[in-house]
DNA sequence: AAGTGGTCTAGACCACTAC
DNA sequence: TAGTGGTCTAGACCACTTT
């Protein structure tokens, strides 16, 4: 099955039994799902160490193609549902009545959703005042979000807002009420006029691989979100960290 | 320096070595662009095998935090500078009359820019013919550029065109004139009325990170976009791959 | 119990960079 | 030339899943 390596070249022979096995991981001939040979066929078939072969296995896990497990061994990754998350999600008309946006979407499409608060004031840093227009130091609400689709965690969300403008309403409550949080903001009077974000991606720490319950070679996706109420002044943070292989962003752009 | 390692425990001693030097990048203890010191050094420091400790260090390189060459060590990677991609780049008054807007902006701040471009025919896969509207089989100009400023790769795209849309028009040529492809689809009485970006991020294929010339632990950054003319009828398709930490993406939404 | 992947060690040779 | 990281091998023990 495998072709011949080529032990005298400049390409390493991991890279060489990696290059194969991709081939047939990107052409089906390995479906998704299905399991690789054993290491130890592998070292049989390409007459390498096993040292070797782990180096090639370890090179497709590292781009997101094979998943490995102790006593069950290495499989094709299959590919996870995407969620699109459209930029009309945050229009004032699309704002849910009963529940949360991510909460109504969910479950319209029959999955099971949760969301874990954690609700905290704390001082500015640096960049967080400077988003909000504060200064250092100023005091700001943080609540912390961790929302799971059938219990698998979707994304994790940080939003900060002025202290002094949500001091004793229900936004710092657990639920935020109907439409929440940015109902509660413009029936505050702070109407809103837009949001701007910013769309970035990078490898997780290790403490978002396992809070989203990343495999290896899985990218994350960063949303720093601002809302602007009318009169230009920025309302509400949301830093928004996603599994890659789960999202998908959809923004609408006039041509004007 | 090195912390003790619990040689007992459930945690990998690549995995503890690593948390201590991940510490140290985090922190700043290690700056960015300096040395690590030598693997020699480390197996002494943490008294383990050579493999071990290079293990560490690839957990590292797989965060993209770290960068090795051989005979040269192990630096901690500095951050590039950042492109940030606004939603309004795509907007009719901001479509610089000289040359595209990619090469305006870029010399605009003082960087030297370059674009190599391609252009072909083909048939439309079945993605490309039903995304732009048009029967499977159908044939499509293909349009492939690979952006680079000061000779460092930014982004590769591709675009699509139904071809018989534009045939013998410039939008054939290298060089598509003037405020590029959407001023001559406009011109010729296309007048366009959104875009539709979706945006998602994976690790890069070894080609992909080769031609970008991405250090390991790089995502890509896609974006897929369709031009709507009036009428909505999808005119051009543009699908761009770049390095993720090259490149912020930033767009505004009414909260209307 | 057998088979799988995960970790760790020790040693060898090579290619490249810096001095 | 000395020092660096890159590759490859061989062998050992362990934790886990499957049968």
């Amino acid at each position: 099955m495998p072709e011949a390596l080529d032990r005298k070249g400049d390409r390493a022979l991991y890279l060489q039994i990696a290059d194969q096995l991709r081939e047939q991981v990107v052409t089906g001939k390995l479906a998704p799902g299905s399991r690789l040979p054993s290491e130890h066929s592998l070292m049989a078939a390409y007459d390498a160490s096993r040292d070797t072969v782990r180096k090639a296995i370890g090179v497709l896990k590292a781009e997101g193609r094979l998943d490995s497990e102790r006593g069950r061994g290495v499989t094709v990754r299959t590919a996870p549902p995407v969620e699109r998350l459209g930029s009309d999600r945050l229009a004032r008309k699309h704002r849910k009545a009963g529940k949360g946006a991510y909460l109504a979407d969910l479950e319209a499409s029959g999955r099971t959703a949760e969301i874990a608060v954690t609700v905290s004031t704390e001082k500015a840093s640096r960049e967080v005042a400077a988003r909000l227009g504060l200064k250092a130091g100023e005091r700001v609400l943080v609540r912390s979000r961790r929302m799971l689709a059938d219990g698998q965690p979707l994304q994790l969300a940080v939003s900060y807002l002025p202290l002094e403008l949500v001091k004793g309403t229900q936004i710092e409550q657990h639920d935020t009420g109907p439409g929440g949080t940015y109902a509660r903001l413009e029936e505050m009077g702070h109407r809103l006029d837009r949001f701007e974000e910013r769309v970035t991606a990078r490898m997780p720490s290790p403490d978002e691989a396992k809070s989203l319950d990343l495999g290896p070679g899985t990218p994350v996706i960063l949303v720093a979100r601002t809302a602007y109420a009318v009169g230009n002044r920025p309302v509400e943070l949301c830093d928004t960290t996603m599994a890659a292989d789960r999202y998908e962003l959809l923004y609408e752009i006039s041509a004007q």
